[in-house]
DNA sequence: GAAAGTTTGTGAATGTGAACACAAGCACTA
DNA sequence: TAGTGCTTGTGTTCACATTCACAAACTTTC
């Protein structure tokens, strides 16, 4: 091992391993091989074993990786080894979606938070004993120790919230409105648009 | 214009630079010059007209680019210029949600058609008069002209879901379920996953 | 209509990540 | 303990994408 710098790539698929690997567990799987997992990845196997050399080596050779001992390291380096307390922004058709999305528990995280600006929600019990608070009250969050944001809003009012949430000690958002956001170097902001997913699909179809 | 091989960073690109176009006819903008959209995107303006360059100039020196050609001309790179029909597969908490998504119109997606195994489901008539049918009607996706598939479906049974939509002529999909997918060379898969996304946001927050 | 100011379009240089080939190391056998 | 088979870990090579620098072409000004 050696102190290169990792590559973003490899970071974009460490969730990705870590993903099969807690199926695997699940299924009761206790080793695995590079091999085994680029076929049920659809990819080569000499791509995850040099994402893993970036960390040192964590297999055997000859016998390939626990399956154990690999998640524990993934997600030691992913930093998913401790509980994130989460916030959710905007509980309209997709924020409410996503409060019932059980994903996020494999991973370690838990939304203890649910903002919006509608007086007709705030107030509201949800789920969870989760109680829908004004966007307002935002600035408490560091107090809450709370610094990962899900942020479900609209467009027109995504920048300045997020301005709102970087002003509270956010140091990550996970963004759904489609823009882009301005934020401060330190903080990282991962975007998802399933809209502009779609959009570059018929591109790709081969006609004919 | 030369005919270099356009590289899939661009692609990946261009309906982020159709998202912001359409945003910016619909409040009237009729001019827009590759550093303004640089700024709005957070990206470099060479970048940008690099990107444009691999189908040839679309804009005048000195004053911009027209947004409306601009658009036009993206729209039919990505092959957005006609109405897209798409099915829908599994009515879940997620499947409902992403029928109920006004995002996918605006790049002229339609959902025509929505499948379950549920048989509670089936026969169930949703929005737009749109009946949930039985996902052993699949094989009549060609004949009603469907090419692209949303699937929403568990991860248990996403790949033989998969093999049954390319039996049916399914040219594209957009995949929900966390897992890796096999399907011919000649059809594109988009993988999303929120949860994989949101778990390397940890690795990013800055310890300080 | 010449000069100054903009903005595009693109060849070339640079940087980054993917692909490869193979040495190193472990298990099993006899 | 020597030999065979298997799987990891990694230095090197290669391919692709980003960045740069600047010429080309248009608008505006005087």
């Amino acid at each position: 091992m050696r102190y290169y710098k990792v590559p973003d790539e490899t970071i974009r698929r460490l969730p990705l391993y870590l993903r099969l690997l807690l199926f695997s567990a699940q299924e009761g799987q206790q080793r695995i091989s590079s091999k085994d997992m680029a076929d049920y990845l659809g990819v080569n196997s000499w791509q995850i074993r040099k994402d893993f050399s970036y960390f040192g080596g964590f297999g055997t050779r000859g016998v390939g990786y626990d399956v154990k001992e690999l998640i524990n390291e993934i997600s030691k380096i992913l930093k998913l080894n401790v509980k994130h307390r989460a916030a959710l922004v905007g509980f309209g058709k997709l924020g409410s979606a996503l409060l019932g999305y059980h994903g996020f528990t494999r991973y370690g995280f838990d939304i203890v938070a649910v903002f919006d600006t509608d007086p007709k929600k705030i107030g509201k019990k949800i789920k969870n004993n989760i109680v829908i608070e004004d966007v307002s009250k935002l600035k408490m969050l560091k107090k809450r120790n709370i610094s990962i944001a899900i942020s479900a809003i609209p467009r027109e009012v995504a920048q300045e919230t997020a301005d709102s949430l970087v002003k509270a000690g956010v140091k990550a958002v996970l963004n759904f409105s489609p823009c882009h956001i301005n934020v401060p170097k330190k903080v990282k902001i991962i975007d998802i648009d399933i809209a502009t997913d779609l959009a570059r699909l018929p591109y790709y179809i081969s006609t004919g």
